[in-house]
DNA sequence: TAGATTGTTAATCGATTAACAATC
DNA sequence: TAGATTGTTAATCGATTAACAATC
């Protein structure tokens, strides 16, 4: 049963709201609370929660824990759970930093960078190895999503050892876009469109 | 005449694209050319390219330099020019120097930060200023969009001060949720969630 | 019972793409 | 003229929301 797209977003933030009030005395929330807590309608938190088979108390609302559990049943996949990040300038250090801060399902198991300096050192609690051992550890851990962090000018290079080595999912911090096989899915992050966009809508305003 | 989200963020991509294309010999491009290097439908491109009122040529295909200044005259507003960038750390030192690479119509005039070793100094070309100064230039300046890579622990009290300053736009990098007024937009970048979702994708593969 | 909530369908809105006419 | 392209409408697909029944 395929989610839609926008869906599975909504529920990963979900289950990061509920994961804050999960030690609530009475370990219940409403759909408006959800919903205003993202800014969003109260019919879609339902709609959504429907899709995954949830359901809630008419009185008190929805299980915060059982819903947790069950967002986590749709959503996760052993297959995504293990990260590595390419890249270990100010960007990746940073979103190292970020992410080791939280609990997740996901794990980043590893950092590569070429600086020799950086190689060999555990940096927020994840080893960094040189980048000459990326393919082998992708294939020896059966690693499939990689952050992309490193300078424009290596971001095809890279990109396509990372492919290569059997990666299938990449998240793209370079100003550079990927050419990539049909399988192998890439999501970019590019602020200059954000930017531009935002100064579009204010033009409207 | 209000264009579509993501017209509007093609555009924008469009335009980077063209934007290299600048200086070739013959300045034309094709719809399909253009959709080949973004991944998406060459329908889809002219689709968008009509929406603005631009027209190409039948043999040759679209002027580059004309397409680049419809889209400008399009998409780029007075209102969205001025960007800062509050939070001078690792993400927002990445990001600094990442958009200060760049042609761009819209500028980065200021940085702020708290701590008196950034404070007075120009990084990448871009001078930062104590966060105490932060209200009185987004009002001398006009300022109305802003890049927020503070820590988690101050992007609340920050966000407060920006729209009491008169933002209109915020680019939240932080991990917080910002419950701001109608009329103020943000655009979150949920780093999480994109992991996430990738992992479910790559479970239906 | 009245009121607040969940649960679900159908309608609406927005975005993409198929189909095809027009043009060089 | 044949072929490749642009330009545009209508159909389709996907996402949101309005409406309302059901339940505690």
């Amino acid at each position: 049963m395929k989610l839609p797209g926008k869906t599975v977003q909504r529920l990963s933030r979900y289950r990061r709201i509920l994961y804050k009030y999960r030690y609530l005395e009475e370990p219940y929330i409403f759909s408006h609370d959800l919903a205003r807590l993202l800014n969003i309608n109260p019919v879609q938190v339902r709609r959504d929660l429907m899709l995954i088979g949830g359901s809630g108390n008419h009185r008190k609302g929805y299980h915060v824990k059982e819903l947790m559990q069950l967002i986590g049943e749709k959503i996760d996949s052993e297959k995504g759970r293990k990260i590595i990040l390419v890249g270990i300038g100010k960007l990746g250090q940073a979103i190292a930093e970020y992410l080791s801060d939280r609990e997740m399902f996901q794990d980043i198991i590893a950092l590569f960078d070429i600086d020799p300096v950086k190689v060999g050192k555990t940096m927020y609690d994840i080893p960094c190895f040189d980048i000459r051992d990326l393919s082998q550890m992708i294939k020896k851990k059966k690693v499939s999503i990689a952050i992309l962090t490193v300078p424009s000018d290596y971001a095809v290079t890279i990109a396509e050892l990372l492919i290569d080595s059997g990666i299938e999912g990449i998240l793209n911090f370079t100003s550079v876009r990927l050419n990539t096989p049909e399988n192998v899915f890439v999501q970019d992050f590019d602020i200059i469109t954000s930017l531009e966009e935002m100064s579009y809508r204010l033009s409207l305003k």
